[in-house]
DNA sequence: ATGAAAGCGCTAACAA
DNA sequence: TTGTTAGCGCTTTCAT
């Protein structure tokens, strides 16, 4: 068996309570018999178990984190800054992947409720009522989703459409398409919703085609019907959509910017290295990640004082868009 | 607080040991007895507390998976899988990341112990020594890398570089470089040691440029040594390098696959979308999750029977490489 | 088939 | 400052 409090007890000549006071109360412990036990402890390598620990403080030392798909690059940056936050504070960190389904995500956070002090739900695809319900059950920091006053994460995307947007029209644009997301996310009526007053604000039309899963695929599937409308710029969910649809127009035979333009939106790494580089607003996910996780700890126990915060987007104009044809 | 067993018990009449019955061996209880608390249970939202459980089961259903950096592309994939099969066997999956740095895996896999069955140590930078060590303290399985018996899976590498190789050579190659991974990879090793014999056997030679960190940027730099070198091709450590290498190629106006052919590794999604598609070995990632986790779960817990595994890898023919110029 | 009781490793009153 | 004791939520003998 591994090594306990007991043995370290044992071997320090110390009663156990003495031990465990040296690792959670320091100093209300003499300095003498610290080190003692200290130099016990190290010797056998013992390390508390925080899961006994847990069953009587409460506090697991655990964050669970879940998202929509592990493998969609827009969320490693988010994982890793959340996970190195984390650690800093002592914290160990679940992550899990829905699959873009949202009964996968109400199960998932039940089954982890127990074993975590909280979970951060990155952009998820279930009702605001049911978001709202497990909160009473585990502290919740919600990224990418504004749900009633749960504490949240935000990207200003309307901020960054609206930029897209205005782009496009100072050079030219009149028609533009919006290729949108899956339904549920809130980025994707954000993004409509403020694309579509941008559109309408400078005189143009914003034509929307969706929803569609947030993906390569699908992004390929759209250039059909993105071709036949006369759009002469698009504005995707996300750069894997933009890139999967310059993917297939470049098969065609499409020349981007001069036949149409696209924009994108999040800057994950894909985008600077596509053919043309894609245009796309970044999305600052690895402060987010940070921010999430400095929120759910800094939560009251019964959520109170947490509150919800929006960061900024950039516009980054690379080569994937430019004045319309003709 | 939330519903423990006692609540079910109290709510069905029973007692809290016919609950954990009813969990834990259902057979051993009354039918209708079981369907009373199984109602009960339910009506309360009752959830076992794993970690209560593990106290005196020594089971935690939670697996440790370390990483050297969740946000380069080749390990999402890995971790995707990774999640999904341990979930199906109801695990609950910890994601750590050490920034590429051996230090750092060591104390993870020390501060993870204590709350998982066993980690796994996916492209570990220690030393072999130190992974033999901590096998002791707590199941492992490591992913590319081979040590003495630790049970591991492994991605034949080495054939995807002779493939490489025999590629070049084909196309007429006689001079190629190596632009070799960080210190301390397995994969770095069986890359190296492939590539060389391949490259003699085929009457080329084959010259070595690193060590270097497995990321895009050290790929860029790379540039100016090799195109004083004089090889005619480059096979990176992996994908980032090469596409870094390309990028930095193109802005100096180097034509590939004319001027220079490039192969990387691992085929990761970036490498279909870069200019040119980049020609890679594909490395069977999400087969290398699975059957980690599997193997990891079907490890005596002394350890016995797991053995390693070595997974195939495939050469993809893109647009990146060519005849060499002249 | 069920209940009683002990105990997993640890913390937290309370006493000394 | 340290020891004693109870108990977190659960499983597992051992009785009944």
């Amino acid at each position: 068996m591994a090594v306990t409090i007991r043995d370290v007890a044992n071997a320090s000549g110390v009663h156990i309570s003495t031990v465990s006071r040296t690792f959670s109360a320091p100093h209300l412990v003499n300095a003498e018999t610290r080190v003692r036990v200290l130099a016990a402890a190290d010797q056998l390598g013992y390390r508390p178990n925080r899961a006994a620990r847990a069953l009587i403080t409460g506090r697991t030392h655990n964050i669970g984190l879940i998202v929509a798909d592990i493998a969609n690059p827009f969320f490693p940056p988010l994982i890793k800054a959340a996970e190195a936050q984390a650690r800093q504070r002592d914290y160990h960190l679940f992550v899990a992947d829905t699959n873009e389904d949202a009964t996968v995500e109400e199960e998932l956070v039940r089954a982890l409720a127990k074993q975590v002090d909280g979970v951060l739900l990155c952009s998820p695809r279930m009702s605001n009522q049911l978001i709202e319900r497990l909160r009473r059950e585990v502290p919740l920091v919600a990224v990418n989703r504004r749900v009633g006053n749960v504490p949240a994460v935000l990207m200003n995307v309307a901020q960054g459409a609206r930029m897209a947007i205005e782009h496009l029209l100072q050079l030219g644009h009149r028609t533009i398409a919006l290729a949108a997301g899956p339904r549920g996310s809130w980025t994707g009526r954000e993004l409509r919703r403020a694309a579509t007053a941008a559109a309408r604000s400078g005189g143009a039309t914003l034509q929307v085609f969706g929803p569609n899963p947030p993906t390569e695929q699908a992004g390929r599937a759209l250039a059909d019907s993105l071709l036949r409308s006369g759009a002469t710029a698009v504005l995707a969910y996300n750069d894997l959509m933009a890139i999967g649809l310059m993917e297939e127009l470049k098969s065609r035979g499409v020349q981007m910017p001069d036949e149409l333009s696209v924009v994108g939106i999040d800057d994950i790494a894909l985008s600077r290295v596509t053919h043309p580089k894609l245009t796309t607003v970044a999305t600052p996910t690895s402060a987010a990640g940070r921010a999430a996780v400095d929120m759910l700890l800094s939560q009251d126990r019964d959520g109170a004082a947490a509150g919800q915060i929006m960061l900024d987007t950039t516009l980054i104009i690379r080569e994937s868009t430019g004045p319309p044809p003709g």
